[in-house]
DNA sequence: AATTATGATTCACG
DNA sequence: CGTGAATCATAATT
């Protein structure tokens, strides 16, 4: 290579310009230059040479080599040579000098970033889960037996980015090999830079398309992890103590209409800490409709066997109304005041109600009611209302007391499914016994 | 092992 | 689209 610049340099002032500026034209031309005859006979001796020189020793053939480098004519024979050489392979490349960014590429990345195996690296958890729970509210993510999963993440993540890294050393390596082997054929061979470049472009394209490769299993991997883990939907994961504890006081102090909007949704998932650790599938389930699947079942399971859920009505109502003793009984109080009645928003006695000694606890639950109301930031009024449609119901249902239906009549037409469902309490005077233990027997 | 509890899914309805 | 109802499949309990 130095022997390649100092010849270069030695001999430039020579001809090389010229030959640079068209010189594969002027090649055909020089053989008419004015020393011609000299020319001719060198190109023949170089030729010559070239010829033979194989068949040299090494040693001589070194010799000869030096010498051929330090000829004055080397350097406008080559860079000729490369021209020409430029011209006739111009036409076969050109076409795939730009690689456009591959589609299928970029959604391997974009998975591998969103699944936390590319990507920075997050200390010790995985970026995946993190990603999860953050795109999930942010609730801390329970899961215990997802430490495998996570572990397993891990390992995906280790193993490919050793791997994506050897990939990427063993390119560099490869590829200052090249240029360096060609730098040094370019010596005796017509090799211009701009073809090393393009052959820089070429392996870099090979190993990209290897990389891609990796990515494309470790993707694999990863989907099959997923599957293998989280996605088992019908892997049932009981929800933890504290979110059915969450989501039962809000049923029961919204007994009387248990469909809790779509905010109160939003909050009932946040305070459970629902988030992926029972979503196998985040696409298609939310933990939004987790807690929508929670009320779907409770209220049906409730309707169906209402006395089954009595005790725990009861014990719900009884638990919240502690917790908010006294900011609701506060409430309820001053509201008792002054409060006109609306009709209608009905009351969560309906399980408590059902028998007329139950007025305390009925209120109690009411309590429950309103402190869920102040919670939510819901006015007083309906507290209050609530209260007197208890107390109103319950005398109502002590004219009904004989006959069945505890409160049923009070079904507030608007959620006139419901309530009525809750109807056929006689069933559950009858089959109830633990009803009666708690609170019933009284009158 | 049988039974119950429970979360999720499916389907029909309005 | 959100529900109710039926159902599935698994977890928990007996």
């Amino acid at each position: 290579m130095d022997d390649q610049a100092r010849i270069m340099q030695s001999i430039g002032g020579v001809s090389l310009a010229g030959h640079s500026v068209q010189g594969g034209m002027a090649l055909p031309h020089g053989h008419d230059g004015t020393d011609g005859d000299g020319r001719k006979q060198d190109i023949g001796d170089i030729l010559h040479q070239i010829m033979t020189i194989t068949d040299q020793s090494l040693d001589e053939a070194q010799a000869k080599k030096h010498g051929l480098n330090c000829h004055r004519m080397k350097p406008a024979l080559f860079s000729v040579l490369c021209e020409i050489k430029e011209k006739t392979g111009l036409s076969i490349r050109g076409a795939q000098e730009e690689d456009p960014p591959d589609p299928q590429l970029m959604r391997l990345d974009n998975m591998l970033l969103a699944e936390g195996v590319a990507g920075p690296e997050k200390g010790g958890g995985s970026a995946a889960a993190a990603a999860a729970a953050a795109a999930s509210g942010g609730a801390a993510d329970n899961s215990i037996e997802h430490s495998d999963y996570r572990a397993k993440l891990t390992q995906i993540r280790q193993i490919y980015h050793t791997e994506l890294e050897k990939y990427e050393q063993a390119c560099n390596e490869f590829t200052t090999h090249v240029m360096n082997l060609l730098r040094e054929q370019s010596r005796t061979r017509p090799i211009s830079p701009k073809e090393i470049e393009r052959m820089v472009g070429i392996i870099h394209r090979k190993f990209s398309s290897i990389q891609m490769q990796l990515k494309q299993s470790t993707c694999e991997a990863v989907m099959i992890l997923r599957s293998r883990f989280l996605d088992a939907r019908r892997k049932r994961r009981n929800f933890s103590k504290q979110a059915t504890e969450i989501l039962n006081e809000y049923f029961y102090s919204h007994l009387s209409n248990p469909y809790p909007s779509e905010e109160a949704k939003e909050e009932l998932a946040k305070k459970c800490s629902i988030t992926v650790s029972q979503v196998g599938s985040p696409s298609s389930v939310t933990r939004f409709s987790i807690v929508s699947n929670w009320f779907g079942n409770k209220r049906i399971r409730y309707k169906k066997n209402i006395g089954k859920f009595q005790e725990e009505a009861n014990l719900y109502a009884a638990k919240t109304a502690v917790n908010a003793a006294h900011a609701a009984a506060a409430a309820v109080q001053n509201s008792q005041a002054n409060s006109p009645t609306t009709p209608n928003s009905g009351s969560s006695g309906c399980f408590s109600l059902t028998h007329s000694g139950d007025m305390f606890l009925s209120m109690q639950s009411l309590n429950g009611a309103s402190y869920q109301g102040a919670q939510v930031g819901a006015n007083v009024q309906a507290q209050v209302d609530t209260l007197r449609h208890v107390i109103s119901r319950t005398a109502g249902y002590n004219d009904a007391l004989g006959g069945n239906t505890m409160y049923s009549p009070r079904g507030i037409n608007t959620n006139g499914g419901w309530q009525d469902a809750t109807t056929p309490s006689s069933v559950i005077s009858a089959t109830e016994g633990p009803g009666s233990v708690h609170s019933d027997t009284s009158n």
